[in-house]
This record gives C-alpha cells, sequence and structure tokens, in this order.
DNA sequence: TTGAAAGCGATACCAA
DNA sequence: TTGGTATCGCTTTCAA
C-alpha cells in the first residue's frame, strides 16, 4: 500500500481524460473500439501522467499473465544464452515478459522452481531439460499451461517440442570423422550420468561406431564434477594422449569441452587434426573461423528460443494451432580442426 | 476466466481445512501466527489439492510482486551470463522471481524495456548499462524502486551499484604490461562509440600509457558492427600485424576478443607471449590454465549478481540498509599468454 | 488464535 | 461508442 500510492492508476488517467476506466482500457488492448479524438484524449492523459498499466491487476482480471517462463539449467558455457536472448526477444516484441528460472542439472529442483514460477500463473513455459520428475509433469499437465521442451525431440513431449535429435548428432559427427578416414575415435562428454542430452549425443556416437564395425567404443573418463567445461575436456584429453595414444579423432559434446581438449592436445605438442582431430557441437561464437576454427555440429540456439516463443504465442491465439514438435536439424561445420 | 476454473485457489484450501481464507494466507507467511495443529491441517489441504498461490493476486493485494527486473544488453558473448546466473539464484533463494530483459545496447531501447518491465512493479531493478536515457531515469526515480547499476561504479548512481573500475582496470593492465617489459602496446577493443564500460577499459589503458611516457596510444580500427567477438578480436589483430608489426602487446576489452586475436596471431605464425603478449578481461570459463591459459583481468561476474539481489532485498527490509556502493574490484591473473 | 469485510487495479459482461 | 458493476485471488485492517 505505501507503493501504491507513487503509482498512478487507470483511474487517474480516466479523470484526466473525462472517460471511464473501461475506455482507458480499450485504448490501450483495442483502440478500434474508441472514437480517434476519445483515442488521443486519453493517449494524452496516458503520457502526461506517465501511466504504466499494471500487469498484476490485468493479469488477475484477465486471467492472462503475458508472461512466458523459462527454465534453464545454467547460463553460464553459452550453451543456452544465445536461446535465451532470442526466447526473450522474441517475447518482448509480442508484448510478453520473459521470467527466467535457472535449475541447476537436477531435476529435483526443477520441480521445485516449475512449481515456484506457475505462482505467476504463466501463458506458457519452455523447459530445457527433457527428463522431468513426475511430479513436475503431472503439475504441469493438471493445469493445461502450453509447454515446449527444447533441445531435444522427445519420444514422449510433455507437449510441443522444438531441438534436434543429440542422438543423430551424435552418429553425424562419428561418421563424418570415419569418412574423413579416422578410426580410433573417441567421445569427450560424459557418460550414463549425464544430462539427457549429452548421453544422447554419446549413444549417438557410439551406436554409429559399432554400425562401423569399429567394436566398442572406448569410454573416457569425464569427471561431471569439475565446473568448467574446458577444464573436463582438457582433463579427458590428457587421458586420451596418456591412455590412448593411437587415437586420432576425439568428438566432444560441447564446443565448451572442445575448446579444452584442443588447447591441451596443442600444449602437449600435438598437431591439430594431423594427428588428432577434435570437433564439438554448438558452434559457439567463438568457434568460428575467426576464432578456434573448429569443426562442430552447428546447432540453431537463438532459432531455438524464438521458436519456442512462437509456438507458446500461436497455441495461445490458435488454441491447439502449429505442429507439436518442431526439428529445427543440425549441420556438421567442418572448419580446420577435422 | 476459463483457465482460472484450472487453478485452485486459497478458497478452496480454506473450504478443504475447515477454516478461513486469511488462516491460509496466515499459513503461507507467518506460519507462527497460525496454531500447529490447524496450521499442519491446513499444509495437508494444500498438498492434497496441489495449491500453488496466485503471485498476481497477492502481489496486487500487497503492493509486493516479489520481482526483480534486471536488463542486460545481451546473454551471448557470456560477459554477463554467470553474472544473472547468479542474480537469479540469489533472488529464488530468497522468494524472489527473475524478470530478464534482453536490451540491445542502444540506451533507446532500455528506457522502452525500463517502462514495459515496469508494469510488474519488480520490488527492485538491475541495470547493467551505465548511461541512462534521461526518460529512463526520470521514470525511476519517479517510481523509488530501489535500483543497483552493476560492472561499473558510476560517479553519480542513481541509486546503488555493484562493480569495479573499467578505468582502474585498463590502467593496470596496461602498466602490467609495461612492467614485464612490454613497450608497443595496443588496445583492441571499440574506441569512443563503445559501451561505457568498453571506454573506460580504454581511457585506462591510453591514460596509463601517456603516464608511462610512450606517447600517444596507436588507434586500432575496430568494427563494433561485426556480431562476432572474436571475429573483431581477429581482424583487429590481423590490422595490427600488418600495419604495427613491432606491436609487442595486446590488450583485448574482453576474453571473448582476446580468443579471436590470439587464434589470428598464432595463425599467422607469431609465437605468443614470445612475440606479442595478448591479454584479456573478464576471465571467462575458456580462459583458465586449461583453457587458452590466457592472462586476464579477472572480474567477479557471479558475484556481482549476488550482490545485486542482495543489495536490492536487504533494502527492501531495511528500508535504507546498506552501503550505496560496492567495489568488487578485479585482479590481474598471469597466465601463459602475457 | 481466528474470522469478516473491504479493498488492490485491472478486465468482462451487459446495458445504454 | 461508451459506461456501470461484478469479479479475479489475495492481503490488510479491524473485530471477536
Amino acid at each position: 500500500m505505501t507503493l501504491a500510492s507513487k503509482w498512478v492508476t487507470m483511474g487517474d488517467v480516466a479523470r484526466e481524460a473525462k472517460v471511464s476506466k473501461i475506455t482507458v482500457s480499450r485504448v490501450l488492448r483495442s483502440p478500434e473500439k474508441v472514437r480517434p479524438e476519445t483515442c488521443e484524449r486519453v493517449q494524452a492523459a496516458i503520457r502526461a501522467l506517465g501511466y504504466v498499466p499494471d500487469e498484476a491487476a490485468g493479469a488477475l482480471a484477465s486471467g492472462e499473465s503475458r508472461m512466458v517462463a523459462a527454465i534453464v539449467p545454467t547460463l553460464e558455457g553459452s550453451t543456452f544464452a544465445s536461446t535465451v536472448d532470442g526466447l526473450g526477444q522474441y517475447l518482448r516484441e509480442h508484448g510478453h515478459q520473459l521470467l527466467l528460472g535457472s535449475a541447476g542439472y537436477s531435476s529435483a529442483s526443477e520441480a521445485e522452481l516449475v512449481s515456484t514460477l506457475f505462482g505467476h500463473r504463466p501463458d506458457g513455459i519452455v523447459l530445457s531439460n527433457s527428463e522431468h520428475s513426475p511430479d513436475a509433469v503431472a503439475l504441469v499437465k493438471g493445469t493445461g499451461i502450453p509447454v515446449v521442451e527444447i533441445w531435444e525431440l522427445p519420444a514422449d513431449p510433455v507437449d510441443m517440442a522444438v531441438g534436434f535429435s543429440n542422438l543423430e548428432a551424435g552418429q553425424a559427427m562419428m561418421r563424418f570423422l570415419f569418412d574423413i578416414g579416422r578410426r580410433r575415435i573417441a567421445y569427450i562428454g560424459g557418460g550414463p550420468t549425464a544430462n539427457l542430452r549429452s548421453r544422447l549425443r554419446f549413444d549417438g556416437y557410439a551406436k554409429a561406431y559399432r554400425a562401423l564395425g569399429l567394436g566398442e567404443p572406448p569410454i573416457v573418463p569425464y569427471d561431471r564434477t569439475i565446473p568448467s567445461a574446458s577444464e573436463r575436456g582438457a582433463l579427458a584429453m590428457r587421458w586420451i594422449l596418456k591412455n590412448r595414444p593411437d587415437t586420432d579423432a576425439v568428438f566432444c559434446s560441447s564446443d565448451a569441452v572442445a575448446l579444452g581438449a584442443l588447447e591441451e592436445a596443442r600444449r602437449r605438442g600435438k598437431c591439430v587434426p594431423k594427428e588428432i582431430a577434435i570437433t564439438g557441437l554448438g558452434d559457439f561464437e567463438f568457434a568460428g573461423d575467426y576464432g578456434l576454427g573448429l569443426t562442430t555440429v552447428k546447432v540453431p540456439g537463438r532459432r531455438i528460443g524464438e521458436t519456442a516463443a512462437r509456438m507458446l504465442l500461436e497455441r495461445k491465439l490458435d488454441g491447439e494451432g502449429g505442429p507439436k514438435v518442431i526439428d529445427v536439424g543440425f549441420e556438421i561445420v567442418r572448419r580446420g580442426t577435422a
């Protein structure tokens, strides 16, 4: 109450413009229903008073919060940064706001976050983790809020999804390395305990590995408790150089991991790609020709965010419109490291 | 209204627990005022019904939105990612949510964003740009919402601030390069047209350059319209190698820029740091010993976010408590590139 | 310790 | 084209 007095309300604007509150509301939401002159008078009053509508009140009355909630594991490591940027920008351009929660990689705290965010009755929710606790799924389904899962195409989506097949991406990169003549190919990036996306990439790699008649893929120790991705990559590369010195290619689960692996290989005097090829996934900003020149799986991160936002808002309008699952695909970009 | 029916309300819980709405409210906000048995009965009802309080209604009634709005230029490029992560985490742990807006580097759209965000009546606002349009400042001051400016210590803060002196950081790195024996030192990273932080780093560099009796610092062309920081760094390095071949050290405005410069130097056969030293700013994840091994100005990005959140929430409680400006400092970390 | 009633600031519905 | 009134779900204030 103490603060409220500082804010101009719709009633103040109405008085100033000598109309009723509802007319002010119409000027804001459906100006075509108001006579132009009235409209202008109201707008003048709005400007004069510096009126900013109270979204909470609007949400309560209309049942629409004009907010979309997004849950990402973390913003660090640049995997989701561009996706969140794209998401936020699209939403804003379409009159919505982004409520952001970072969850860490545990699905327990995702459930908690979902519940907290639901307090704001978002018009949609974006989930970056494809594994959800039963609680979270039940909660989401019970409310009927549109959901988009991103960065993977779940076999059994909660609702909608936009992303690509991490499994196929893993396979594709494995085949690429095979096709350029590599045979002793290792994968760096979290084994069975990693997050689903990373696991799927490994599964794809392993599947192709076997399909190509190379036998069983090697398992490279990978310490997920180390916070820095590049450090994890470097340590894994060190292990490879020591224990599998004849390895001629390394596929890393992300460009950040690949950076660490690449630098470690260089420090150890290895010639990349001649002696050992190194590839990543993501096509982060630093991977380009002017940066690392990294051969990688390019993923349209920003587009995933924009598309997720669009799907949510379209669903809100159309009711059920739009395809449920959108595959944005991926592309192997060959640069200097493989 | 259509959606509303799907949600359990406080009234539903009250009926289930055979108490009044207000008692349910008290169980949620001040349980100590409710008899333990009643409390448990209500909590059981809450669980049974899966009740999630409507924040919009609460905000409307109490005047507190329990949201903090943050405006950052962009999440890409890893400069602000850890700050936003820290901000969001701290807020969530203290019962608040993060409303995120990315603004791009123009201050016109910052004003617009501020106004939109204000619709949600945030309990606090975090501004990452230290230059604001008069409109934005007036709006912010008029509402009395606590503000924290981050990543720089403004001479004339709007309200509170947490960051470090970009000018001193620039000076410190220039002196460091001088102290290790370099004399032909260039700066890469946006001239007078860049954002304030970047400009201040340059100013610090230039100031120290002159103070050390080196004359006028060279101006390296830098194309800010190129979206990729590492590409900008690489192109600037290329220019230096061609036009100022005797340069023996380069200070880059961020680690992302430094990465591009470093890779370009390597591609051109330069030995780093023997022939040319390269340094950055930020101490991004990939800059560490297991990554680039970059000598850089380490800045506590995550801590800036956490501190900003803390200042805002403390102000909310204490009224005016806490210092207005917090200098988190910086530190030059010497690694392999200088 | 608990409850009844009165808002908070907007929108929806129905009239004029 | 415009306005009155009820209402959204919660908290505040005041009583019991």
